[in-house]
DNA sequence: AAATGTATGTCAATCGTTTAACATGTTTGA
DNA sequence: TCAAACATGTTAAACGATTGACATACATTT
């Protein structure tokens, strides 16, 4: 592929000129710029990115860990990320860790070789590892991250609290939460303080049932989810982890012939595509995670220019009702 | 941070030295190894990748240009392809173009820019736009590209056939098509015409609906497939040209009040996630994304070292027999 | 006429590696 | 004992840009 001195010897000036004009530097006579970008055009000239990063001491990539492409959730946030990138001019690196502490801090490293201009990163070894000295910002997303610059995440205690006020305000009086892993600090288990704070102020005292497996995608919790209506068949709400396991959920409820909302009332979390592609659809929890992808990439831009950002930046949640209640 | 520079000082060698202990190149005795080894440890050191593909003339890293990110085939097939990129030491850089000819072009021109060792493209601007001269190469994904070294698909025209079958002989007279775009060469238009063969087989003609929209996520095929329904109410059989389409189409008998799949069966295409999170689950056509992936990703590898490879990779597809049929 | 500012362009160091070409010993084997 | 092979390490030129320091020429001011 052409070079900056192929276009330079094309047009018969020094490679520091033609640098000018490609990056708009210094005074360049108009003359000389349309002869250069003629020069470019006809060798068919793409600046070296891989040059360039080396001799600015920076690059424009983003690396993003996360623990899963696949789930709904997170291809969402991923397809926002992409997108707010781009408008900010970043690339996009892409790494998927499945939760795994180890792939996690090889992929760490792998942004650190490749000077990414900051990290978002969705760990699950927030306890287990520090990260420091990265020389790039880092972003938690959804998790707190000691090492990290700033978290971005939303208020998962608002939505459990919204989650269990529509449910009770519908009629319900035995309502269950229902969901995947939930150590401390993650989001279900924030999610899961909210919703028994308030079904505490209403005075009832809801079951909580938590996965046995937590995969992501690898398991079905329908059969689960089966037992556990069985094993408490008054239950007439379900708050859901996510809208996934909300969709199983219903079909669970389909199974026994329970029937949604009759007889049973469901809330999800997230509001993603799952939940708009059941019968009924889902009433959810609608994460912003538009705005806060975006919050992601302004964060490391802030931070690169040498601001100072907040260390949390925390998103409302809001109810979006649909047919399950 | 650290450069091979700062390591040489430390242990008093060349750098020349130490980058050959970095590289498993040429004879290094056991204590010089671990002498560098040690001060690497010491100083945190860790190779700048830049750099290194600077020198090396080539990257680890392959593009991907997808139109959606979200959609839960491409969310699949994303998550595919990264495993398959990390078996093989490739990092994946994300596009999303979302079917805009202009955005592929950029992204192509920005994988350039990068020298990506590869450049995995899902095009929906096959025949706008010619690549060539790209220095690396061109797999194009379930689309015939001219300019790519390699296509990898699915064969659709099989996926529509064996839907026909599976709905005639589980008693369909009046089955129908239901997809999105359908222009000549991509997928839907080969599924179609798999689809109308066998019926015809069959001595069957089926109806064929194209929804108006085409915006992969942004649009809900209900309302359309509601109308669609009403006008023609003796169709008892729908294939649908994605299990999203498939979920849609559930949810449009459900309102209807028709019973699937009693009255009306359906057949999805894809095998992906929401497929299993209806009620009744979809039986549907499954694509070996993960196998397409990793012939992808090594087509790619094959490619630049130099082999030839086949300029096609068609995939057979199989029947999944769920619950719409 | 000297000083200042504007306009145009060249030079060479630098970014952090890789790698071919050398230099210099030390073993071995015939 | 001499050459070949082995072992260890150095040097310096790439790779393809960026960028500060210069050089030169002309037009205005003062």
């Amino acid at each position: 592929m052409a070079t900056l001195k192929d276009v330079a010897r094309e047009v018969g000036l020094s490679v520091g000129t033609v640098s000018r004009v490609l990056n708009n530097r210094g005074y360049i006579s108009a003359e000389t710029r349309a002869n250069v970008r003629a020069a470019m055009q006809k060798l068919d000239y793409q600046p070296n990115e891989v040059a360039r990063s080396l001799s600015r001491q920076r690059t424009s990539t983003i690396g993003l860990i996360m623990p899963s492409i696949e789930h709904p959730y997170f291809a969402r946030l991923i397809s926002c990320l992409e997108r707010s990138a781009y408008e900010r001019a970043y690339k996009i690196l892409l790494f998927c860790a499945y939760g795994i502490p180890d792939q996690e801090k090889k992929f760490v490293e792998a942004c650190r070789s490749n000077r990414v201009a900051g990290l978002i990163i969705c760990s699950d070894s927030v306890r287990t590892e520090t990260f420091s000295n990265l020389g790039f910002p880092l972003i938690s997303y959804e998790r707190y991250l000691d090492s990290s610059d700033a978290c971005v995440l939303c208020d998962n205690e608002e939505g459990g609290g919204l989650a269990a006020k529509e449910l009770i305000e519908r009629g319900c009086r035995r309502p269950a939460y229902l969901c995947g892993r939930s150590r401390v600090g993650m989001p279900a288990d924030m999610r899961k303080d909210g919703f028994l704070n308030v079904c505490r102020q209403y005075g009832i005292s809801p079951e909580t049932y938590l996965f046995e497996a937590d995969r992501m995608l690898d398991v079905q919790y329908c059969p689960e989810i089966i037992s556990f209506l069985k094993e408490h068949p008054c239950t007439d709400g379900l708050f859901c982890g996510s809208d996934v396991i909300a969709a199983e959920a219903i079909q669970a409820a389909s199974v026994l012939g329970i029937d949604v909302p009759g007889r049973l009332k469901i809330v999800g979390f997230d509001d993603v595509l799952p939940a708009v592609l059941t019968s009924p659809k889902i009433t959810t929890i609608r994460q912003p995670v538009k705005e806060m992808a975006k919050a992601c990439i302004e964060l490391i831009d802030k931070k690169n220019s040498g601001e100072s950002v907040p260390s949390r930046s925390v998103f409302h949640v809001s109810l979006v009702r649909r047919g399950t209640t």
